[in-house]
DNA sequence: TCTTAATGTTGATGGCGTAAACATAGCCAG
DNA sequence: CTGGCTATGTTTACGCCATCAACATTAAGA
C-alpha cells in the first residue's frame, strides 16, 4: 500500500504510460518465485507486453531496476517490523518482535530480501539509513541500552540478519522454534551496560 | 595446504591430465577478484587454456564447478578459524577469536565466501555440519554453556554471520573496531543459563 | 501548426551455458 | 603387439541474455 497498487491505475497504464511501475510491480512478483539472478529484462519486458529494449528508457541498466525493486523490499520490510512492533505494544517485547519479523520478512519473500541487502543494493554509505526498520532499530536500542546504545544497535541488527541468511540458505532449520530460540533478549545482549 | 597446491605438480598437468584441479585452481583465485556471479565457465576455460566445453568432462553444470569452489571455501575458513582459536589459546578469549576470524575471513574472500553460503552452497541439510567451523563451535558452546549450548551456538552463528554479510553489502563499516564491539562476549550471551 | 522531447520498436553484436557429434589418446583384453 | 573401449577434448550450433544504434511514433508546448 505504499508505492505498488495491484490495482487499475497501474493496470490501465500499460500500453502508454506508466512502463516504469508496470516493470517495478512485475518485477516484485517475479521475485515472490524466484530469484532474482534468474529474472531477466526481457522476460519482464515480455510479461509487460513491450520489447525488450523499452526497458531502458525508464532504467539505465539492470542493476538500475533491481535497486528500485531493492527500495521497495525495504519499504515493505520496514512496514512489517513497524506493524509487528506496534501489534507487541513496544517495550522489550516490540524490540524482540522486530526481530523476529525481520527474519519472518525474510523467510516469506527470500528473493526479495536477499535483493534488498545484496551488495550495496539500498544502502549508500555504511551505516543505517533513513529507512523505516533502522529508525526503529535505533530507537529501541536507544530506548533499553543508554550509552551503549551504539553496540546494541549493531549486535542486535547482525543476529536477526545473520538468522534470516542462514536460513534462506538452508544451514539453519526455518521454523519459529528456532527463531524464537535465537531471537532471545533473555540470554542475547543482557552484559554489562 | 588443504587442497590446493599452486605448486608444480597442478601446473605440469594442465593439458592432459588433472584439468578438474587446475580448474578449481583457477576458480578460486578468480575469485579473490570478481563475484562469482561474473566469472563464467567459458572465461575459466579460456584462462585454462582449454574449449569450453572441456568443463563439462569433469562437472555436469556450472553449479557443480561453484559448489566445487564452495567447499574449498568452507575448508580455508575452518582452516582460518582453528588456527586464530589456537593462537588465542582457547577459552573464552578463543571462542571470540573465532568468531572474529569468521568475520575477517569473509572481509579478505568476499566472493569466495558469499559463495561458500550462498543457497544450500555447501551444506545438506540444515544445522551445522561436520566442517571444521562447525565442530569448533559446537566444542566452544559446549564449554561455555552446558545445557544452553545449542542457543549459543546458534546465537554466536547467527552474530558473526550476519555482521560479515552487513560488512560485505556495504551496510556496516567494515573495520576492526566494528568487529570487536559486536563480536563481544561480555555484552553478548551473558544470559541467564 | 510545427517542432521537439519522451517513449517504443526493430535489428544487430558479442557473450553466455550447454547439447551433439566428432576426434584422439591411453589402457586393457586377447 | 593389436584392436577396441573409455576418458578426455574439440568444433559447431542453439537459444537466451544485456545492451547499443537507428528509426518510428506520440504527446506537449511555443
Amino acid at each position: 500500500m505504499v508505492t505498488v497498487s495491484t490495482s487499475k491505475s497501474a493496470i490501465r497504464a500499460y500500453h502508454h504510460g506508466d512502463l516504469r511501475s508496470a516493470l517495478i510491480e512485475v518485477g516484485l512478483n517475479a521475485l515472490e518465485g524466484t530469484d532474482a539472478e534468474a529474472i531477466s529484462l526481457r522476460e519482464l519486458a515480455r510479461i509487460v507486453g513491450v520489447s525488450a529494449t523499452a526497458v531502458y528508457r525508464h532504467f539505465p541498466d539492470k542493476r538500475a531496476l533491481q535497486m528500485a525493486l531493492a527500495g521497495a523490499g525495504i519499504a515493505r520490510l520496514g512496514e512489517a517490523q513497524r506493524i509487528a512492533s506496534e501489534a507487541a505494544g513496544g517495550g522489550p517485547a516490540g524490540f524482540a518482535a522486530t526481530g523476529r519479523a525481520y527474519v519472518r520478512f525474510a523467510l516469506a519473500h527470500p528473493a526479495l530480501f536477499r535483493l534488498a541487502f545484496s551488495h550495496g543494493g539500498f544502502a549508500g554509505g555504511p551505516g543505517l539509513g533513513n529507512d523505516d526498520a533502522s529508525r526503529l532499530l535505533r530507537a529501541y536500542a536507544t530506548e533499553f541500552a543508554g550509552a551503549e546504545a551504539e553496540r546494541l544497535t549493531l549486535q542486535a541488527w547482525a543476529v536477526a540478519h545473520g538468522l534470516a541468511m542462514l536460513m534462506l540458505d538452508g544451514l539453519l532449520p526455518a521454523d519459529d522454534a528456532t527463531i524464537d530460540a535465537v531471537i532471545d533478549p533473555k540470554t542475547l545482549f543482557t552484559g554489562s551496560s
